[in-house]
DNA sequence: TTAAAATTTTAGACAAGCCTAAAAAATAAA
DNA sequence: TTTATTTTTTAGGCTTGTCTAAAATTTTAA
């Protein structure tokens, strides 16, 4: 059985991976726990005797195929709360991630696939981001950052990739949510800021904006 | 703000003050918990510290006005997810508690608030204890256990006193639930064993089981 | 290719929550 | 009303997960 603490460092190493590629370093680890280093020196020593990171002094730490899977299970939990939050509950989509931060944790693989049922097997959560089914298969979305398209292109977004309150909300004032469609009018070299299109309107947005929408081209 | 332990011990508290009168021993907080008295002691003292119960050396326990108030809303937290995974998740009265005891210490007033909503501000959870109002407001209910009834009188389930699965699936077997109409048709006085009847079925039962059950009389 | 800088690990400490063993206090019994 | 028993508390220790400070290793730069 694994802890809280453990269960959030398994989940944090996934999305390091995720996003940077395989092995992540130390210090990667103890910033997004929000720790000291030597704090994560101790937990990835410790995961790695429980055989669910592999591990080698001062090289980096990777997930084994049993972490993955554990790490892949606490984030269906987490992307299935949040749907069940959103959809059933009436909340926002940017008041849901505390809440399923704490409920991803809940022990119980009854509750987990009658709650999947329940939500009628949802494949995304209010973010876009897909829910790995119950064998931990993540079904492969082809995606592009906004930042990445070029003047003149345009797509549908499916996602964001932060999902933080300020974000989000900074999203909703603008009335860009999951299902908009963005075209790309001008884009500036020099700072990747962008002018866009959403249905009649048009906003200026920083790179800071354009990294974190993801979009289906059409 | 609380942790786990800290709530659980809270939870014990009141169910003890409930149960046998205010003002609970050591022991029995540490067999409630199921721990040890030096443990309790520890428990204790910290919780006096932080003014939730009041305490003195060799004299027992017993919870404050915000103890109370903490503690009642533990319970409320535990009955509205019980509700929540018997109507809604579909699963039995007997298979809920345990996942319960997980949910409740989820930390949210809205989740609660919009949870509440969501089942329709339901009065009893699924094995017949009433759930308190988010202010704390438990409606009193007159409810008798069985054991306390003689020859003859009859009355309808509308509770049970523990809730272990074991003794519920005893009572699925038998058909008996919240709602099903008990007449007592012999009564042993010797070691209270009573002879029931339940729709057009009779039973035998100890009085483990009558002192568990509570009817409403007609 | 050696010195400086950055990263990572170790050593030692601390709080929470538990334990065992022993001491202190309260209660029951002779 | 003393003695025996039970209950409760204290003392000291252990594990988890954190910290700071210092040592070890790796990486970068001169």
């Amino acid at each position: 059985m694994f802890t809280l603490a453990e269960e959030n460092y398994l989940k944090a190493i996934f999305h390091l991976e995720n996003d940077y590629g395989t092995g992540v370093s130390t210090n990667a680890i103890a910033d997004k726990m929000d720790t000291r280093a030597s704090s994560a020196t101790d937990m990835i020593q410790k995961l790695a005797d429980k055989k669910v990171i592999s591990y080698q002094k001062y090289k980096g730490a990777s997930l084994t195929k049993k972490g993955k899977s554990l790490a892949v299970n606490i984030i269906r939990k987490h992307r299935l709360w949040e749907v069940f939050l959103v959809e059933k509950l009436d909340f926002q989509w940017d008041e849901v991630h505390e809440i399923a931060e704490q409920l991803e944790h809940i022990k119980s693989d009854a509750l987990i696939q009658r709650l999947d049922l329940f939500l009628g097997y949802p494949d995304f959560d209010p973010h876009g981001d897909p829910i790995p089914d119950k064998n931990g298969y993540i079904k492969p979305t082809e995606k592009k950052l906004l930042s990445k398209l070029k003047k003149n292109q345009q797509g549908i977004c499916v996602g964001v990739k932060e999902s933080s309150a300020k974000f989000l909300q900074y999203l909703d004032t603008r009335k860009i949510g999951i299902g908009s469609s963005i075209k790309v009018l001008e884009k500036e070299d020099f700072d990747q800021s962008m002018t866009i299109q959403v249905s009649n309107k048009q906003f200026f947005i920083t790179k800071q904006i354009s990294e974190n929408l993801y979009l289906k081209t059409i």
